[in-house]
DNA sequence: ACATCAGGTGATCGTTCGGTTACATCGTTT
DNA sequence: AAACGATGTAACCGAACGATCACCTGATGT
C-alpha cells in the first residue's frame, strides 16, 4: 500500500522542516518546495496525493498557485495564512482550496486537516480495514478472516485482494493488476501470471470457487470485486 | 496517569533550564544533568524515560554517553549538536541515537521530537506494563516475567519486545524495526539482524521457540506480536 | 456446428525467505 | 590477562512461495 505522497510550500525551510516532519510521522511522504514556481514544477513532475500550501511565497504567489494547481488537476490544496479574518476573504475567491488553516497552528490539527481533506475527497488510502459480507480483511495485521474463519494468504494474494477490495465495483485489467500488485510493466509478464493467482485466491476464500461470488470475471476486460449479493437466474 | 521523565544533559545551565521548562510545559517531568558523570549516574538511579543530550559537555562527551546509554539500557536518546553536517556523520557511528536536534531549535520542535520518538520506539508507554497471557512487560523497572518468572532480557532484546508489544496486532517490518530499535537506516543493517535477535528473544520468552505464540511470523512482510488466541481451522 | 479465444485448472520447478547454527568482535568484569 | 556476555555477520537448510507450462472448459461468432 504505497504512502501518500504531500507536497509542502513555504518560503521559510524551517516551517518546511517543521510540517515535513510532522507529516511523516503521521505515515505520509513529503515533498517540498520553497516558492511558487518550483511547487507548480513539483506538482507537474511528481504528482502528489495533495499540496499544503503557504499563501506568502516568492515568484509566484500562493493563491496564484492554487488557482492553477486547482485548474489543471484534481489535487487537493490546503492553504496556509496568518491572518483569521484574511480566511473569510479568501473563501470569496473561489480559489477552490479544499481547506484553510491559520498560522499559528499545532501540528496535530495541521496533520488532521490533510486526513479530513483526503477523506472527504476520496483520496484516502489510510484505510485500515475492509468488511464485505463475510469477508474482513484487516491491513494492519495482515490477516484475512471468511466467516470468522481466519484465511491463510501468501504477500501476493494478500495485495491482490487488498487491492481488488479498495476498488470494489471497479473493473481491474490483468494490466492494471500487475502494475499494482506485482509493480510490473504488461511486459514483463501475461495474463496468465494474474489467472492463476486469481485462481488461488478464490479456492481460498470463495465458499464455492467455481461460482464466484466476491470475485467476478467480466469477460474480456478484468476482474471485479463485489460486495453485494447477487441474485442467481 | 504517570508523567513521563526526560533527562536534560547540557553544559550551560540557562540551556538546560529552557529546554526543562519547555518540556514541563508540555507535559513532561524534568530531570537534569550537567555533564557526563552526573548524566550516566542520573540514568541509572531515577531511570528516565527518555534522555536529551547535549553532544559537548564535560568530563564524558555527550557520543560515549549516548553510546554507554544504549548498550545498558532500552532508554531512547536524543542528541543536540550544533553542526547539520555534523549529523549525518554521526548518523553513520552507529551510536544507537533516536533523533537528533541541531542547535539553535525551536522549542515546539523539540517537543515534538520527544514526542515522536517516545511513540516510536514504544516505550511512550503512560502505561506501565502490559500484560499478555503469561508475559508480563514492566516498562518502569524494565523486566519482563514469563509465568511469573523473571526472564534476564539485554537491552535490545527488551527494545525489541517493547516495540513489538506495544504495537500488539500491527504488522513491523525488518526495515521499520531496525529504525526504531536500532536507529538505523536500512543500508546500515540486513534483515540478517532482525533474524536472530527475533530467534534470541524467542528463545527466552516463548514456551515453544519453535511453534511461537506470541512474536508471529507474517511472511514477506515482518513480525506481529499477537495478544489474542487464534483459532487454526 | 465448428472454430476460436478468454479464462480456469492442475502440476512442476526454480527461487526466496525465514529459522537455525556457528563464529568473529567488542567491552566489561574478574 | 582471561573469561564472559552482548552484539553483529555469514553460511546453510528446508519449507513455502511464485512463475510458467500444458491442458481443459465454456462462451462467442460466423
Amino acid at each position: 500500500m504505497r504512502k501518500l505522497r504531500v507536497l509542502v510550500v513555504d518560503d521559510e525551510p524551517q516551517m518546511v522542516g517543521i510540517i515535513a516532519y510532522v507529516l511523516e510521522q503521521e505515515g505520509f511522504e513529503a515533498l517540498t518546495a520553497y516558492d511558487g514556481e518550483q511547487a507548480l514544477l513539483k506538482v507537474a513532475g511528481e504528482r502528489p496525493d495533495i499540496v499544503v500550501l503557504d499563501a506568502v511565497i516568492p515568484k509566484i504567489d500562493g493563491f496564484e498557485v492554487c488557482r492553477r494547481i486547482r485548474q489543471q488537476t484534481a489535487i487537493p490544496v490546503i492553504m496556509l495564512t496568518v491572518k483569521r479574518e484574511e480566511v473569510d476573504r479568501i473563501r470569496g475567491l473561489e480559489l477552490g482550496a479544499d481547506d484553510y488553516v491559520t498560522k499559528p497552528f499545532s501540528h496535530q490539527e495541521l496533520a488532521l486537516r490533510v486526513k479530513a481533506v483526503l477523506r472527504r475527497t476520496g483520496m484516502d488510502r489510510t484505510q485500515e480495514r475492509i468488511v464485505s459480507g463475510e469477508l474482513s480483511i484487516d491491513f494492519q495485521r495482515y490477516q484475512v478472516t471468511l466467516c470468522d474463519q481466519l484465511v491463510d494468504l501468501t504477500p501476493i494474494e494478500f495485495r491482490l485482494l487488498g487491492c481488488l477490495a479498495s476498488n470494489a465495483g471497479r473493473v481491474l485489467t490483468w494490466q492494471a493488476l500487475l502494475k499494482e500488485v506485482w509493480s510490473y510493466e504488461e511486459w514483463q509478464a501475461g495474463p496468465e501470471l494474474v489467472k492463476v493467482h486469481i485462481r488461488r485466491l478464490r479456492k481460498k476464500i470463495e465458499l464455492a470457487p467455481s461460482g464466484p461470488r466476491l470475485i467476478l470475471t467480466v469477460r474480456g476486460v478484468g476482474y471485479r470485486f463485489c460486495n453485494q449479493i447477487v441474485t442467481e437466474p
